[in-house]
DNA sequence: TTAGCATGTGAATATAAGTTCACATGAGGT
DNA sequence: ACCTCATGTGAACTTATATTCACATGCTAA
């Protein structure tokens, strides 16, 4: 039999195995089989330390938001330039969903937005306060001129991330056949080119 | 009894039927059942008509490719100016997947992706031949002035695209709460800001 | 007209998935 | 040492879903 640990301990192996299996499988082959057998452990033990599915996703969008917000919070918050903090976030957004595929899957799956109303309005807060969050990095950019005027920080904020977004999109439609984060960089370039 | 009507015909309504399931519940809710209801026909009748349900994606699969791409390359191939040209694409593209939310919904499912390869590469060639449709416009538009030299066709069709995509999918995270067509259009004006 | 065949359907079947249950085990407090 | 309770699990149960089947129906061509 599996070694004893404390439920604290197994909600985070639990979740963190949900996140590799829709990395690596999608949402919708998010079975409680398949957690169980990626965190090693029986299906009836995910029911030990879970009240069910729900709370498991409850759980997994609840480190995901912290996950996205918490970097880039603190990049925000720095005392760089923001044309540089902008970077910085563009590339730690890249290479956290490089390194995580399956929080961009969770994030945009129908099934969350569509059967999980709950879990949508949470994500969708936290992506909203993202949004804010370097809607302010642009704004200052723009103030400090190393933006052009005339750009509206917002819209050019859904800009970078649609970029992000389309790239993952297209990255797993094409089956992971061109490098995620080479395609980013060319378009962190042309968006340079477009922004200043 | 429901009246009948030849194979050709109802294999177009199973394939509408299916886009409305999608549509309206996402992916995951995409059942034979739901797809049958939508239809107001049995179950056992869609399978009079397709062998399966890998080939009801399939014809769905080819439907929306010729609706992206038919549009686009009619648009392409017109005489007006490049910059006119993106514009009519970009709103068309829009108006699209606004009258179908379905479209999207199905092309960046990672259940298609992850779970039907021989689908997301039909999709990933039809979506391959979109962006370079798209990229030859801007360069067309870049080559006449109207768009700023230095700018990567490609990469500049990608961020478009991805303005759109990304809009979608916060437009159903948010559970249709904004106007999808303003949030475009304001993005439309601050990529005019962009790029040229 | 009518035989044949394409179309339509309720019911049955098989499999998968979420959840519960009865029982096992062992770590930690007394 | 041992009692108790949190933790762990195989098996059973329930529901959902894809698919098949036996039979019904009515268009169409000769």
């Amino acid at each position: 039999m599996l070694e004893k640990k404390s439920t604290r301990i197994r909600k985070e192996e639990i979740i963190q195995a949900t996140l590799e299996v829709v990395g690596s499988k999608g949402v919708r082959a998010l079975t409680i089989a398949a957690i169980a057998d990626s965190a090693g452990m029986s299906e009836a033990n995910i029911y030990r330390h879970f009240s069910g599915k729900d709370e498991i996703y409850s759980g997994l969008a609840e480190f995901i938001g912290n996950a996205v917000m918490g970097k880039a919070a603190t990049i925000a918050g720095g005392s760089r330039k923001p044309l540089e903090k902008l970077e910085t976030i563009f590339f730690s957004h890249v290479d956290l969903i490089s390194e995580h595929p399956g929080i961009p899957r969770f994030v945009f799956s129908d099934d969350i937005h569509l059967g999980h109303r709950k879990i949508a309005d949470t994500l969708a807060l936290r992506i909203g306060n993202y949004i804010e969050t370097i809607t302010g990095v642009i704004a200052a950019g723009i103030a400090e001129g190393e933006l052009r005027p005339g750009l509206s920080p917002r819209e050019t904020a859904l800009t970078l991330l649609g970029m992000i977004q389309f790239t993952a999109l297209r990255w797993t439609l094409n089956n992971a056949a061109f490098d995620l984060r080479a395609e980013t960089e060319k378009l962190w370039y042309n968006f340079l080119t477009l922004a200043r």
